[in-house]
DNA sequence: AGTCGGACGCTACG
DNA sequence: CGTAGCGTCC
């Protein structure tokens, strides 16, 4: 490519705008180390309209070299090719400049992208790559370029009212305690619990406490401190203390911390986790807090009142504010991962619970068929621990974290497991065979042949090897939904341009896209979403068939925090 | 004497 | 299961 010199600055950023434009959009292949942040600096560079890069093509060989070994992908261009060659690649000049560098990187980048074409090509991951996860990569950027609009001075204002409350909290603590510590410190709230106040001796019918994973000490968890949240007022007044200062320097003061010029620019990464999931980081806005936190502030000011307290509830997510003339709207997979694990037990109960009528209540119904009791009489307790059940399956936890969530004895827990299991004996033979499958040949793939090596799926030693286990039957579940909202997320992104919609996606909740639609387009965005996550092209021209039907619901609002059902 | 970085524990989300 | 990020502690 040449660059004149002689121009003046507008015509050279029109030249360039042009050229770059055109060489984007031909059919050359183009090799780009970090392609996503190319995309964003050019998009930034030159105002770009964020349409036409949807269909720019370009390869990147750290997504190549992510894809073929997820669990220990390359970070530097050095690392994919000491990836490729091993221990027998060429040294480099460790002496050489930063130019000569350059050149040596750039002779072998061509080498390099050959390469990993031929070895994506073997490992059956060539269309997954060209199809799915370069044609994100635009996607990603454009999230980035966006960002989200948030309210700086609710923000400070939740910060005020949390400051606050926690400072009572504290005094509270240290009364109960006798004495003053560093409350966010586990090692002195140890020392206080049990070496102070021995309520771990105290605590009823010997419950097994749990421990540290590392140093095997007794641990502080949340849900240590509920068991003995009866005996003594500290622990209650820990958990307190840990919800607020979680919510303050995580959701506030974090969140003020990633503010630039007026809006919130998390990154997106493609190839930070192994299942094939997106993550984002500065900040995580996939781990924002979705339920509100119930704080009872007391009022001093007027003590003469009848109520000593009154109570706020603090929303992390409503500092989130569309633009001017703007909503989100929110369009969320209904229990995918469920859904695929009855896809792939293909049990002929379960996959019942996902026929017909899309009103009904999933995990009602999958209660009703467990229980052998009509629909209509399922208690919301019962249906609550059907869904603890379901996932602590899927997440192949076993039955001391399962009782700890459902607060039973571990020997229940473990009842709970087996029946569900002798019930719907499909999901069983589902789970051995992920196993048997992956023992012999190595790794697991899910629906778009995405795969994940497990080596210590033969191991000798017995807790990694469980490990193993559950890290396969999880890849799949969950790795397969991953395929689905990426496929979401291109389908979708293409569709809208094509009917000239203005509609863009600010962030993706693994199982959720929240899209910024101008008010006027709202009905029209929330009509071609809803069509095209459940119809039958997302999956690949349906050319993969599910054994159940993918449901979607959609929700708007002004604020993230307030999002209403919407049909 | 102050500061950095890694290990660890805990907890949001899905 | 597996991400990010906050905090202590050495």
């Amino acid at each position: 490519m040449m660059f004149p010199v002689n121009m003046e600055e507008q015509d050279y950023t029109t030249y360039c705008r042009e050229m770059l434009t055109q060489l984007m959009t031909s059919k050359v292949s183009k090799v780009c180390l970090d392609a996503q942040e190319l995309i964003l600096t050019m998009i930034s560079h030159f105002s770009l309209d964020i349409t036409s890069v949807y269909n720019w093509s370009m390869v990147d060989p750290k997504v190549a070299g992510w894809l073929l070994n997820p669990d220990h992908p390359p970070n530097t261009f050095t690392e994919v090719v000491k990836m490729l060659w091993k221990d027998n690649h060429q040294e480099c000049d460790q002496d050489a400049d930063a130019t000569t560098l350059l050149c040596q990187d750039l002779s072998q980048l061509l080498d390099v992208m050959e390469l990993l074409r031929r070895r994506l090509m073997d490992c059956d991951l060539l269309d997954l790559y060209l199809n799915v996860e370069m044609k994100l990569t635009p996607i990603l950027a454009g999230m980035e370029y966006h960002g989200i609009c948030v309210d700086p001075q609710r923000l400070i204002n939740m910060g005020d009212i949390l400051k606050k409350r926690i400072g009572m909290v504290e005094s509270d603590a240290y009364k109960s305690a006798g004495h003053r510590f560093l409350l966010s410190s586990h090692v002195q709230l140890r020392t206080v619990l049990f070496d102070e106040l021995h309520l771990d001796e105290k605590c009823e019918n010997r419950q097994k406490l749990a421990r540290t994973s590392v140093n095997n000490l007794k641990s502080t968890s949340e849900s240590v401190l509920v068991k003995l949240q009866h005996l003594h007022p500290l622990p209650k007044l820990v958990l307190e203390y840990r919800k607020l200062e979680k919510m303050k320097s995580t959701y506030v003061d974090g969140i003020l911390a990633c503010i630039k010029e007026g809006k919130l620019t998390a990154t997106w990464d493609h190839t930070s986790a192994a299942t094939g999931r997106l993550t984002s980081a500065n900040p995580n806005i996939q781990s924002v807090p979705k339920q509100p936190l119930e704080i009872t502030e007391a009022s001093n000011k007027q003590p003469a009142e009848g109520d000593k307290h009154e109570t706020t509830s603090l929303c992390a997510r409503e500092p989130y504010i569309a633009r001017e003339g703007c909503s989100f709207l929110a369009a969320d997979f209904q229990s995918i991962e469920f859904r695929l694990l009855a896809h792939f037990s293909k049990d002929p109960s379960l996959l019942k619970v996902f026929q017909g009528d899309d009103k009904k209540d999933v995990f009602v119904e999958l209660t009703s068929q467990w229980m052998n009791v009509p629909p209509g009489s399922v208690q919301t307790t019962d249906r609550e621990r059907t869904k603890r059940v379901v996932y602590s399956i899927m997440y192949g936890v076993g039955p001391e974290k399962l009782a700890t969530y459902l607060n039973v004895s571990a020997a229940e827990a473990k009842g709970f497991i087996s029946s569900f299991l002798r019930r719907f004996p499909g999901v069983s033979r589902f789970t051995h065979k992920c196993i048997e499958e992956c023992k012999a040949k190595g790794h697991v793939r899910t629906i778009l042949k995405r795969w994940r090596l497990i080596p210590n799926i033969k191991s000798p030693n017995f807790f990694l090897k469980s490990q193993a286990e559950r890290q396969a039957v999880n890849f799949v579940v969950q790795g397969s939904a991953a395929d689905i909202c990426k496929l979401a997320m291109i389908l979708v992104g293409k569709q809208l341009v094509e009917r000239g919609l203005r509609a863009r996606l600010l962030i993706q909740l693994h199982d959720e896209l929240v899209f910024e639609v101008a008010d006027e387009e709202v009905d029209s965005v929330r009509g071609v979403v809803k069509d095209i996550m459940q119809s039958d092209d997302l999956l690949c021209d349906g050319k993969i068939k599910l054994q159940v039907p993918l449901r979607v619901s959609i929700s708007v609002g002004k604020s993230w925090g307030r999002m209403t059902d919407s049909e």
